[in-house]
DNA sequence: GGGTAAATGTTCGCACATGAAACAAATAGA
DNA sequence: TCTATTTGTTTCATGTGCGAACATTTACCC
């Protein structure tokens, strides 16, 4: 008796439960309708509708009035994300912190910077980095709005295992095997989340900036060091241990100039910011100031300078390229100027070293988000772990 | 009423219907008992029950009697993949043709081969394929057994789009821009699924071989170039296209000897079978022979050249395990020789161009299946499929 | 040899996610 | 005002999968 219902062991909706997909395209969006979460996960009306009267339940999502006109037939009810929903981003660098408070739909809501003049301890961090968790906390919960903090989110310049939560090394703090996650979990009431910046920027990026809509990225960060973040159908390129995408340590060239792991001829030995700096005469200057320089004051051998780095960037990019074929490239960081000092160049080096089949569609671009965009990534890791399970971290959890 | 049943909207096993997380079980063990089921997908024992008496009645699985012993309780039934489904895999070659029929426990069935003195063109290729092909399925019709053929899988030495089913290019073969699957489609009344034999190797190795069990593997298979491929937490990785892991085509020094592509300083121009022949006197030896040769006539040339190869090797492969930081690297075709001349080398190369973190725990391995593994890696492109939908696929679709 | 504990198979009923169908509501256009 | 179109709402049927109770088969102890 053949029926017209779900067959017998039909396939599910790709992997996690329906309601996780409905929270997921209700955060990716931040406002969505009623009909337009039914045609995307291809759920019914009348399951749809379940759903999203469920997260409002929940506490994640509102229900708006219908405001779309201009279309036949009635008009759809709009789904936000609610702006109650918090996460709480930390990110310390060596010369400051700033700690945000960032809302579901991807809005920031609280933001604290501390300033330092001299490079602190492992110790001290933690103790201000609950210092100002603690401070924010308590300002949001004296506020009108009935906040609800979900989580933490760590950002850090170096390399973590993002299941342990113990940064392995980021040289720039002088943090090795320093067990972050563990310490703010013991002082700190909420679930910790660490991860490298340069894997939250591509994040970042993906959710809401360059490589939207995109599901295969590969992200390459300038600062001091050159740090990478990689997606792949979608899912971030962890590795066996989650120490992958260490893509400034590719080693593409017989020179021996080392980077900051001793490796030689890596393109984080040929592409480094302080070279740009120097040839312009430049000394710890910001992004803004560097990026004014290169473009702007062009000289001989600060060009030459750049076409060397260019060169070694695309290298690199087309090996990436070959190895990953991706949709989307982003340059961020002082590689968002370097490129955009000759890009043609830089295109021409890449179709050199790459497979043709590998270019074809595939888009260079250079990040978008600007100073939220860690905030942002930092966010994910907290509200892709509520999306995950819903009902774990909703408000009725009858 | 809180109950104790599935708790509202609970997060599905991960992401398939659970007849195809058991089917994927049993084809994965080839055999397995029901308690065994239980234990590894969390499924309670009245539903695996259900899904595996299904199976049976779709054709893929038999229940075997309890063998076990040595243990208290009552034996648990054995389940095993069924010897009758079949999948049959296609490997074209400059100077052959291979056939074989895979059955669903992995094993081979039928294989046939077909000899060339001179190239074929590749109108003749898809002659001799489907004519192949007819006969192997005809001869299996005709036999006592009574077979169930479901798909054919193609071994491409080459690039292919695996969702068009389009060789783009095939230096090896002279095939470019070759619909094969369409072609192959049009004449035989089986689905057809092509793929690069670098990434079936991987897939094989990992299903039955080196890899076994190893979510994050990367693999380069040694041929005249180096093809490649990488599964990351169980999932291959295919790009935007489908062209990802042209791992031979990574550049890792500046000199100006050019690959198959044209790509100066790449892994494939630096580490090439070809000179290893020359070095040794020989010209056009088989794998084993070459093998004999480089491992037991060592001469101070033959010695620098595979030193000056495993170099490269070591670098590229360090590049790959900063990029992926896999559980397990896989050697093939004739890396596996060139692997074992010296291994310290080579490790110390890695060690040298790798951040100590992503080799914790990375294993080194040389391929372990021999002349059939890439005829398993084609069954499993069409096992996949079937087993990711298997009610489409069963006997008695009822 | 008989009893007991442990593990597994079997059967039954129930929970719940989801779709289909029928109906109600809200819009644009004629 | 009527019609076509689209969406929300309600109700019902269905299939997956769990738990519980009971039956079966083994090892082990006396």
């Amino acid at each position: 008796m053949p029926s017209k219902t779900t067959p017998m062991f039909e396939a599910r909706a790709s992997g996690q439960s329906s309601l996780s997909t409905v929270l997921g395209l209700i955060h990716g969006h931040r406002a969505i309708t009623r009909s337009e979460i039914c045609s995307i996960t291809g759920l019914s009306r009348s399951t749809v509708a379940k759903l999203v009267t469920a997260l409002v339940d929940l506490g994640f999502a509102l229900e708006t009035g219908s405001e779309q006109i201009d279309r036949v037939g009635r008009p759809s009810m709009g789904v936000e994300a609610s702006k109650e929903v918090l996460a709480i981003s930390v990110h310390p660098e060596v010369d400051y912190l700033e700690v945000k408070a960032v809302a579901f739909d991807g809005s920031i809501v609280r933001s604290e910077k501390l300033l330092y003049d001299e490079p602190i301890d492992t110790h001290q961090a933690v103790g201000d980095m609950v210092h100002v968790i603690e401070n924010l906390v308590a300002e949001l919960q004296a506020s009108d709005t009935s906040y609800r903090i979900l989580g933490i989110g760590v950002i850090v310049p170096g390399q973590i295992n993002s299941s342990t939560g113990i940064v392995r090394q980021a040289p720039h703090l002088q943090w090795y095997e320093f067990p972050i996650r563990d310490l703010l979990t013991q002082r700190v009431p909420m679930p910790v989340f660490v991860a490298n910046d340069a894997s939250l920027g591509c994040k970042a990026e993906m959710a809401y900036g360059a490589a939207k809509g995109a599901t295969d990225v590969v992200y390459m960060h300038g600062t001091s060091g050159i740090g990478g973040g990689v997606f792949m159908n979608g899912t971030e390129l962890k590795g066996f241990r989650g120490y992958a995408a260490e893509l400034g340590h590719m080693r593409i060239s017989s020179g021996n100039d080392i980077d900051y792991s001793g490796i030689p001829g890596t393109l984080e030995a040929l592409v480094r910011r302080d070279d740009l700096e120097v040839v312009l005469g430049l000394k710890n200057v910001s992004d803004e100031e560097l990026e004014e320089a290169l473009l702007n004051n062009r000289t001989p051998a600060s060009t030459a300078l750049a076409r060397k780095q260019l060169e070694a960037l695309g290298i690199a990019t087309a090996n990436l390229a070959n190895i990953f074929n991706p949709e989307v490239f982003v340059l961020a960081g002082f590689l968002r100027f370097l490129y955009r000092f000759d890009q043609n160049y830089f295109h021409r080096v890449v179709k050199k070293h790459a497979i043709p089949a590998v270019l074809e569609g595939m888009q260079v671009f250079v990040n978008e988000l600007g100073a939220n965009s860690l905030a942002i990534g930092a966010s994910e890791l907290v509200f892709q772990e509520v999306i995950a399970d819903p009902t774990k971290y909703g408000t009725r959890a009858n």
